[in-house]
DNA sequence: CTACACTTGTCTATATTTTAACAAAAAACA
DNA sequence: TGTTTTTTGTTAAAATATAGACAAGTGTAG
């Protein structure tokens, strides 16, 4: 939806961080902020700061900096705060339970509704207030669901996807190794937590003494 | 350490990619590959591909590919797969009981050594092969440790970190939602799970039926 | 041995992202 | 009020990353 034309993907990468540095700053009952401030405490580049605002026009006043308030209620709107995006998670292995635990549900449109497992010692539970149904249940259970949280074995997730893009998911957070293969049209994004680990040490051996953060 | 001058971030974060997906290879006995084919596998343009490996001299041949053997054991040695990087884990959550599990040493030169957590009634396990300390003895325990893997709560993150940093760390693996600071010449990685999650639903939503993949 | 198909390595073009710089406006202060 | 300081929004430049195209080898098949 919506007319925003053409932002750019980093800063559309960028925008769930300031959401929640603002809300934070919220709760401290603080009114203005600038973008120096914003820059230090979410480590970006004030001018990449002020460069992604501008995409959403005019938020901030010269001199002054931005108002809270005003910032937050825009991001919000502009980050669909209010239309909460129904998810799926499946594999309730450790990490899985993780994430059911987390449950974003603090300041964030987005809730896991149900998690599947192969395991049936594990169906029937609640975790994190998200209950848990067999895997065999996926295609009866979901209907509504358009994004996915992956945490299954590895050998299990072209399979799992193939079915979840069956019926319907447009979104896949992919946690396992596997770099999965959807139809166009859906989107994957990989969180491989070795290739994580091991590109952090491999930057710490070859690229020493040198700038900070190179993440996401 | 190493002569390899200027491998753009963007290529050195793909390796560990490449590499693993070699040993799968090797692991099936395939003996020849060609970027085509990694492309497909790893969904990474090939061209992209073939650029990122000539950083390092020529090592496929015109009309045949790459020998996976061959390029198995150059990548060995460019990601240091034979010097094992030692590194700890504070914060056995689930998160983190995830990554002990998990344990990395199939193929990997990073071995997590030792877990800290602050709850009494975690320290003394092993889990995953990994001794948990408790959180106090972390100055006493650490010595060669240059990366720890941060699944702390929020509040605790940046305490953490400079007792790491004061112990000598130089890299950091972070997910927890706080953007720490550190001093120059120690690299840190977030991955901020709430982040990921906020973000692909923001495309899902305002990038309709486009590209594929915009992970890491 | 020749012809054809394949695939690299690289060159060049394009796209994306970051950063520096600064005029213009607002605030703070004297 | 007038002067100084702050800070935005934007322009322009630089840095980084991706992708198309193709010459030049190499393999393969007849």
């Amino acid at each position: 939806m919506s007319e925003q034309n053409k932002i750019p993907q980093a800063t559309a990468r960028r925008l769930p961080l300031y959401y929640r540095f603002l809300n934070n700053l919220h709760a401290q009952e603080k009114f203005r902020v600038s973008s120096k401030e914003l820059s230090e405490a979410v480590k970006v580049d004030s001018a990449t700061i002020r460069r992604d605002f501008s995409y959403f026009g005019a938020l901030g006043k010269k001199g002054y900096g931005y108002n809270v308030e005003y910032l937050l209620g825009f991001f919000r709107k502009t980050l669909d705060q209010d239309d909460v995006t129904n998810i799926v998670l499946i594999g309730v292995g450790n990490l899985g339970t993780a994430f059911l635990q987390y449950n974003f549900t603090k300041n964030n449109n987005t809730k896991i509704e149900m998690a599947f497992d192969a395991d049936k010692s594990k169906v029937g539970q609640e975790i994190g207030g998200v209950p848990v149904y067999h895997i065999d249940e996926l295609e009866d259970k979901i209907s509504d669901i358009t994004v996915a949280i992956l945490t299954v074995p590895v050998s299990e997730a072209q399979n799992i996807t193939d079915r979840l893009v069956q019926t319907g998911a447009s979104g896949i957070l992919n946690f396992t190794p596997a770099r999965i293969t959807v139809p166009e049209g859906v989107r994957v994004h990989h969180i491989d937590l070795a290739v994580e680990l091991q590109s952090l040490v491999y930057f710490i051996k070859h690229y020493p003494l040198d700038e900070v953060d190179g993440s996401q």
